[in-house]
DNA sequence: ATAATTCGTTAGCATAGCTAAGTAAATACG
DNA sequence: CGTATTTACTTAGCTATGCTAACGAATTAT
């Protein structure tokens, strides 16, 4: 990760040296936060898809894999991990027999929520040692992420 | 990731919102800079570690370790990655015949070098399209998350 | 009816994370 | 001084995630 390299200039406002510094902190903030993910016996590949499902409601494989921004073959093996640990199934689709509808099971929906909370406890406690001011820069920036992120192609 | 769940309150201020989005918004960032990364031929893990060692200077396989947040192994096979395409090589300690010194080689500087700006130039693109406001709260925004991170447990 | 396309899976490869166990060197201690 | 402990890294072996290529089955287009 690491930095430097423009010391001059006031504080660090390009968009370049934004988007270093996103870069390393976004590396370095999951390498902390995955390790409450893998605390729940599930990775966070597999905690993300099933997020997306709780909360998307079902969908076909390829969409997920579409919403998780992975390669279907990749999606295939996430969704078999998931049934293997009951957090979701496999329907058939009634309309497209080459069609595979993905939903997560009760089982999946809880685990999600607990997981869910863990890390975000985990990640809201040590945001809790800012200001105000400063978590609402930080809230408005991820608003602002999250818009970039959408529109990304 | 997905979010959702209080769409009571103003936008989504408190640390635990903000939390969640800031995971979710890190997750799909990385992937997609992933993609910048592999179209080098070295995974991210391999360039960070040795963005480490360049911005840093020459370390223990060990203090390696603990800066990109992985344990010892892990540090010895992104090592020996980075040996086998000439990018980093080990040398011994001369006060500590335990201890193996990991450096940079020319060659891994003008990678990371040339990876750093591939990756950077790709999400500056992306943070182009922001407003000067907007992009100045997410310059403040990840100030304050590269402090929230060093003060981290 | 046949051809082309779409969807998911299988096979096979690479990276990256972990723990447990082993080796070698340095240090502590009796 | 010699043994025992601790420290640093490696090896072995497992899991999880990512990819491309190639395939089978179902749908859609001609």
């Amino acid at each position: 990760m690491r930095h430097e390299i423009a010391k001059h200039q006031p504080p660090g406002r390009s968009a370049e040296q934004v988007a270093d510094r996103l870069h390393s902190a976004a590396i370095h903030l999951l390498r902390r936060v995955r390790k409450q993910d893998t605390a729940m016996g599930e990775g966070p590949a597999r905690l993300s898809a099933l997020s997306v499902l709780v909360f998307g409601g079902p969908m076909s494989l390829g969409q997920l894999a579409a919403a998780e921004q992975v390669r279907p073959p990749t999606m295939t093996r996430i969704v078999t991990g998931l049934e293997r640990g009951k957090l979701g199934e496999r329907v058939p689709d009634p309309g497209d027999a080459r069609r595979v509808q993905i939903r997560a099971t009760a089982k999946g929906v809880r685990l999600m929520q607990r997981g869910r909370k863990a890390r975000i406890e985990y990640l809201a406690r040590q945001l809790e040692q800012l200001t105000k001011d400063e978590l609402s820069t930080l809230g408005e920036a991820v608003e602002v992420l999250q818009r970039v992120l959408q529109s990304w192609t």
